[in-house]
DNA sequence: CGGCATCCTCTTTGATACTG
DNA sequence: CAGTATCAAAGAGGATGCCG
């Protein structure tokens, strides 16, 4: 039943009992699916239960249940009990679980050039592709905000929001955004992340409209 | 002896299986050790393979075998195989390995609040101090560059030095640094990861000797 | 000594089924 | 909806052996 041994600490894995900031973060972080539950509460905010099941295929139901448990001890998560109407379960991200975005976004930046070749059969969910689109838009000058990015992509049309206060990813559509890039999520990737140039970017299919201008403050190459 | 199974995939943990680069990014790095072994190489730079050991305290001998060679399948790792009379072998971070770094900066700086309260029995090592100290001096004003910072801490002196070409450490001491910092490294790192203000640092026995303007280009709570 | 490989035990994970 | 229960398979940890 229980599954903690060692009194006092809070995650399942063994610690790996170096005096080291790395290590701790890895004590907490570092076990499978953890830091991909963390995602999923960035990207969606508050979720239920089977939201973040959905977001995360392939977790097993007693190791969502684990992580969450865990994340809870280690105070990067609360859940929050709506009363009987409701009568379901809210999981938030602490303002500790949100100071792990860092390691989100270098992950995902670190990530992006593996989406190329993939296998077939991975699944897909379209605010995985808004998230990771995002996070090469947050170091921006600070001059041209806010400012608003309209993808379309077969995986539907998404908006990607720059304020001075963050960096928000949904689904849908906005009214004059400042650019709209249309294409394939790989092309869009690879041009975000500074892998492709604009050029060799509308060779592989990609449309932009709007002001240019506006991805020199993303830094981007618009040769 | 082949423990592969799915031909095609150099990991040994089981992909998530999710087109989201977070992922794909934690299907090579995700790993137990692995970041760890990362790190150190990080740190030491190129290193023998008993001086990753001596590195990673509590790793078993058969596990950074197995993670070095999959890091060397995906790219991040190659190794100098010296001829006869060294009899030795060199493994490296390649520039793909290399880029990994924001992630780990990423970590230590989000566990470094983490060290506070650690077992008493924790491994430790000087150069883990030096780095976690260090992720909080890469953000700086390019104005006062180059700059050195000499920690001096019970565990021994060391040294940061900042050019604008990236940061290094390393253990000893240098000639004028533009910084002393003497004192308990538990103070030091709130200091420097501004959880604690420069009169309360001091206040807890932190010495600092050298141009607190320097300071400044660091965003450093000089209050 | 450096760089593993083998063997063994124990823990964690994955897959599925079931429940208040 | 939000989990438990169960059980087989895979991975981690630890000791030791091997070979240039």
């Amino acid at each position: 039943m229980d599954s903690q041994t060692v009194p006092g600490y809070a995650w399942s894995m063994k610690s790996y009992g170096q005096l080291c900031s790395v290590a701790k973060a890895l004590d907490v972080l570092g076990d499978r699916w953890t830091l991909l539950i963390v995602r999923e509460l960035l990207i969606q905010g508050p979720c239920r239960y089977t939201d973040l099941a959905n977001g995360l295929p392939g977790i097993a139901s007693n190791l969502l249940s684990d992580r969450l448990r865990s994340l809870e001890a280690n105070g990067l998560v609360w859940r929050e009990a709506a009363p009987p109407p409701v009568a379901t379960t809210l999981f938030h991200l602490t303002e500790r679980g949100q100071a792990a975005e860092p390691v989100v976004v270098a992950l995902a930046r670190w990530g992006t050039p593996l989406i190329a070749d993939t296998p077939p059969d991975d699944a897909i969910r379209p605010h995985w592709f808004t998230y990771s689109a995002s996070v090469f838009l947050r170091d921006h000058d600070p001059d041209g905000l806010p400012a608003t990015v309209q993808l379309n992509t077969p995986l539907g049309p998404s908006v990607i929001e720059i304020r001075t206060d963050g960096v928000s990813t949904r689904a849908g559509t906005v009214d004059n955004p400042d650019i709209t890039l249309e294409g394939m999520p790989q092309v869009i990737l690879r041009f975000l992340s500074g892998d492709l140039n604009l050029t060799e970017a509308q060779g592989q299919g990609l449309a932009l409209r709007g002001d240019p201008a506006v991805l020199a403050a993303f830094h981007l190459d618009t040769a």
